[in-house]
Formats: structure tokens, sequence, C-alpha cells
DNA sequence: CTTGAAATTCCCAGATA
DNA sequence: TATCTGGGAATTTCAAG
């Protein structure tokens, strides 16, 4: 594997581009105690090394109308390797699935799950994730409250 | 409320900026149709509205040697009020909590959690979670496999 | 450090209500 | 006409060899 350790002023670099990723080059470099040149140097072989993996802008989602969070878990009927699959591309290809992670313990899978209100949630469900005949199990949580949200 | 709602040019300049935060003004307003100033204005609008919230960019986790992802859910032994600042304030305050859900249903938190491994994970229960005096039970799923992890 | 590119501001033109 | 949105030119700042 490629080098990928970051030294402290790496790090410095990665935290100011997580809390403000359009910084300009000569901006970042001030905030790190770099001239511009080196500074450049150092984000391009972070872009490079994969260590950075892209940059993003958040939007707030209500603006699409998508108000409502849910925590939906899931069990499988059977844990055939054809049944996972199936599972798992049928999700990635669903806007309303914002994650989905593969967990141990009682229950399969945990998505987080964005929709318009109950009744287009409740039509997720029913239309999409209960179609599925791999799905023994639906449990969902609606989410209240965010307390907190970070990127990495 | 100030005015949210964007129009075909303003969504379409948001899911550039989802792509990549770090496009320069000049090549978004190429890709969405505009010449760069009012792409600019535009741009400013859905900043200083807060439906961009801001940008950043997104770090392989694993450089800071944290592997491991884990939901834990949590319920508190009473709700009342100040328990619940006490414990939503902890939970800000911890690196490790990446999210932090208030739901409905059995259990009252949902936490996305991230650690070095087992042993640290382990060290974050107990001498964070655990000893706060409001929280009565916590359930700790693990990360095996993410399929799917999206921006809004 | 220099050269070319980008951001940002200001002003004007056309559409719309 | 008053308002909103796009375009272009000039100035300052930035990127990159």
């Amino acid at each position: 594997m490629a080098q990928k350790i970051a030294d402290e002023t790496d790090r410095r670099i990665l935290k100011e581009l997580v809390a403000d990723a359009r910084l300009t080059n000569n901006e970042l470099a001030e905030r790190v105690g770099l001239s511009a040149s080196p500074c450049l140097r150092r984000l391009r072989r972070l872009e490079e090394t994969g260590v950075i993996r892209g940059y993003t802008a958040l939007v707030d989602p209500s603006i699409d109308g998508w108000t409502m969070t849910a925590i939906a878990t899931v069990t499988l009927s059977r844990q055939h390797e054809d049944e996972i699959v199936m599972f798992e591309e049928a999700v990635r290809g669903w806007d309303e699935v914002l994650e989905c992670h593969l967990v141990t313990g009682s229950r399969d899978y945990v998505l987080k799950v964005m929709s318009a209100g109950l009744e287009q949630y409740e039509r997720f469900i029913k239309e999409k994730i209960a179609r599925l005949k791999c799905v023994a199990s639906i449990e969902t949580s609606f989410v209240m409250n965010t307390i907190k949200e970070r990127r990495v």
C-alpha cells in the first residue's frame, strides 16, 4: 500500500478542509503555517493517495421536501449468498436509503432512510423493502431530533 | 422564513457541488449553463439562505486508525429534561460519536460510533457512556460491511 | 517570481409582473 | 415602472510552473 501516514501538518490541512472544503490554497497555507506551494504539493499528495476521497457540499435536505428520517433494521429470512447480493443491490438503487450497514447482533442490516413524510415512508417499506422475498422482518424508529451528525 | 425554494438552475448548482465542492466558479457556471457572475450570485444566495450548510472534505477514516464502526442504541433511565440535556451535551463533546439521533420506539438514542478497535470501543462504553448516571442500557451492533453511505 | 487563470465587483440590458 | 436575472468588463487575488 502507498504511504498514507499524515504528519501533523497534513492533519491540520485535513482539519481545515473538513471544516471548509472551499478554502483557497493561499488561505489554507496561511492557516497551517506554510507558504502556498508546499501546501499545494501536500494537498495534491493527499488527494492522489486517497486520504482525501473527495469534496462535497452539505445541502439542507428539507429543500427537497425530504423532512423525515428513519432508522430501519432489517432481518433476512435466510443468509444465502444470492439473497444477500439481491438485497444489497436493491438498497444501492433506492434514493431513500442514505446509509446501509451489515451488522452483528440480532438484526442483519441497519438503514438510514429519508422520505417526505409518513405516507411516503410507508410506501417505501411496502412497495420496496417488503416486496423483496428475502426480507423476514423490518423494524422502524423515526428520528425525532438529530443531536449530532459529523463527517469523519 | 427567507425564500429557500431552489429553481432548476439552483438544483443543478447543488448537484454539481455535492459531487465536487471544489469546483471553480467558472467551471460550475459552464456546467449549469450560466456565465460566471450570475452563477456566483446564485451560489452566494444559496449559502446565505442556508440551503448550502457548508463544504467538507471526505477523508479516509482509516488513516487515523479509526477502522471500526459500531451502532449503539441507548436508553435513559428517566426522561427528565436535565438528564436529556446532560446526555446530549456529553455526546456532542465525544469525538468517537459520528452521529446521534433521538428516536421513537423502545430505545431512546441511536449512535454511530467510530473507534480504533474493540478495546478502544470497550473503553468508550465503560469510561464515557456507562459513566453517565442517566444511561440505563446500551446495546451494540458492530458494522461488518457498509453497503451504502451517501450524502444528501 | 512570473504568467495565465479565476474570483469578485460594478454596471448595463432584457424580461416580467 | 420597479424588480429580477443574465452578461460583460475591470480589478484584485490565486494557481502553478
